[in-house]
Order: structure tokens, then sequence, then C-alpha cells
DNA sequence: TTTATATCCTACCGCTTTGGTGGGATATTG
DNA sequence: CAATATCCCACCAAAGCGGTAGGATATAAA
């Protein structure tokens, strides 16, 4: 559950087009968020995937959110982009097999396991709502008297 | 800050060494833990650089807690073999410079920042004396009726 | 003083992941 | 049909991961 560039790229992006009414295009959002276009295609691609944007082909096309700002998670975009959210391998539902050793093993993964819950947790909490209007405010007062 | 295997070994090796009061040596812990000796003395090494047991060289020796298991922290460990807790890339303290793009950026690293506080605050809660005790809580009760 | 033992240090290796580039197929508008 | 935009797949260099290996160094016991 590392986040990578990949991760930060699509959240930008997503949050670039939930900030517009209209289609918004690949070549837009790269140019405004400084991030190399053929890359984020691909993660465009990942989040129509994970059935958070929609696209529109073709000339004049672009993608738009496939849901209400409010009903996407920063869960759903991170995992969407990388997979299932798991804090270490072994974590995964099913891989818990090959536990190694003794005991030892099982207790230390319980703790991360603890900790990969308050994580999901709390990206789960934040929605893409909540970015775009946490955005809004640290940049939008330039109305100073 | 993912924790990869080197991780989990540094840890279970560790508590091993807590366990017990004599001088403990790599290869005991490697054949209880099931863990690659070679490859778990790099991990002792990094513990030993991360000041959280002690060596002691040559014929019979082997390490030891350098403090108590109460003040050793996960936290502690996990930053001994991985270095500085971070989510991302570059939420590093000095990194903020490429802040790539306009403020988006800046929000959604805020938000990583969060929640990297609060991990690293759940790992710091958690001492080594922690880890062993819910280990012997989890494997002692063999005495039924 | 030699020998056995155990930590220490550094290099290497195969594999996967990461961040990106590029070629072109496909769909839509005009 | 031309222009435009998404889509799909292959490729690439660099870094990280898990592990192996060689040998140097320190110490205890013989």
């Amino acid at each position: 559950m590392k986040i990578t560039a990949k991760t930060e790229y699509g959240v930008r992006a997503i949050m670039q087009v939930a900030s517009s009414t209209n289609l918004t295009q690949v070549k837009e959002i790269a140019k405004k968020q400084n991030i190399p276009e053929r890359f984020l295609e691909q993660v465009m691609s990942l989040l129509k995937k994970g059935g958070l944007v929609e696209a529109v082909r073709g000339a004049g096309g672009g993608y738009q959110l496939a849901r209400h700002a409010k009903k996407i998670t920063l869960r759903n975009i991170i995992e969407a982009i990388e997979g299932p959210i798991n804090l270490m391998e072994c974590l995964g539902e099913e891989e818990e097999l090959k536990c190694g050793s003794a005991s030892s093993a099982c207790v230390v993964r319980d703790v991360f396991r603890g900790v990969q819950s308050t994580v999901a947790a709390a990206f789960n909490s934040i929605t893409l709502a909540d970015l775009v209007e946490k955005q809004n405010k640290s940049s939008a007062p330039t109305y100073h008297i």
C-alpha cells in the first residue's frame, strides 16, 4: 500500500475531472497538473476500469465522473489504481497460509492488520468532494479586502 | 512505508531476543523463526545500527536488547530497518520542493501526510514488550482443565 | 597460539515494480 | 475522409526486494 506517483497523479487527475461540469481531456489535465500525458492516459484507464469515471471517445471526447463526487472515496481511487490496500504482502485475505514460523509471525501480522484497517478506514472517510472543497478553500481566497 | 519481509523478520527476531535473558544468536533465531540465516544477519545489523540491540562478537556471542523492551517501540524497529516512515516519496520533510503542479498536489499530500501521522502514532504506541506479551498470551494456555 | 565460533562488511544476483515512452487500433465529430 | 481523442499493448531503464556468498574481525576455549 505504498502511495506511488501513479496514485498521486490519479487523485489529482480525478480532482480535475470533478472540478468541471463538462468533459475533461487527458491533454488538458496533463498540462494543468504537469503530468506526462501518455502515462496519465494509463492512469485514467485504471480509473475507468474501476468504474469511477466514464470516457467519451472520439473528437471532442474526454472524461467525466461516473457518479457524484460525494460517492467516490479516496479509498476507491487508491484501490482502482493500486489494487486492494495492504500494508504488507501477506495480508490479503487468502495468503495467510505461509505463516512461516510459529506464533510470532501471526502476532506481528495481527498488529499490522490492525493498523491497516485504520488506514483503510481513514481513506474510506475522505470523499472526492472533500478533496475538491479543500483545494478550493486553499487557493480561492484571493479577495483580501 | 511498505512493510516488507525484512521488517517482519526484524520484528520477529527482536521479539525472540527480548524473550531471552541471555545472549541470542542469529543461528538460533533463524532456525526457530524459519528465516534465512545470512539474510537475518543483515537485518540484525540494522537493528544494531539503530541502537536497539547490542552485539557480543566471537564464540559464545550473540545479541541482547540495548534497553528495556518497554522502551522500544514498533516504530523504532520499523525505522531502524526501513528508514523514516513515509507513506509516499515526497513526504520526507525536505523534498516538498518539487510540488509538481498547482495546489492540488499540496492538498493531496496534506491528506496523505495526515494519514501518515496516524500510522506513525499507532506504531509509536506499541512497544516490544507489548508484542512479546501478546505472543505469550496467544501461545501459552496449553493447560486446559 | 591455534582453532572454533559468531558477528561484521561488502559485493553480487535474479526478479519484480516503478515511472515512462511509443506504436498503432478504434471510435467519434465535422 | 481528416482530425481528434480514447484505448490497448509492448517495451525500457532504473530502483527495490529477497536472498546468497566471500571473507574480515573479534573472542573464547583448547
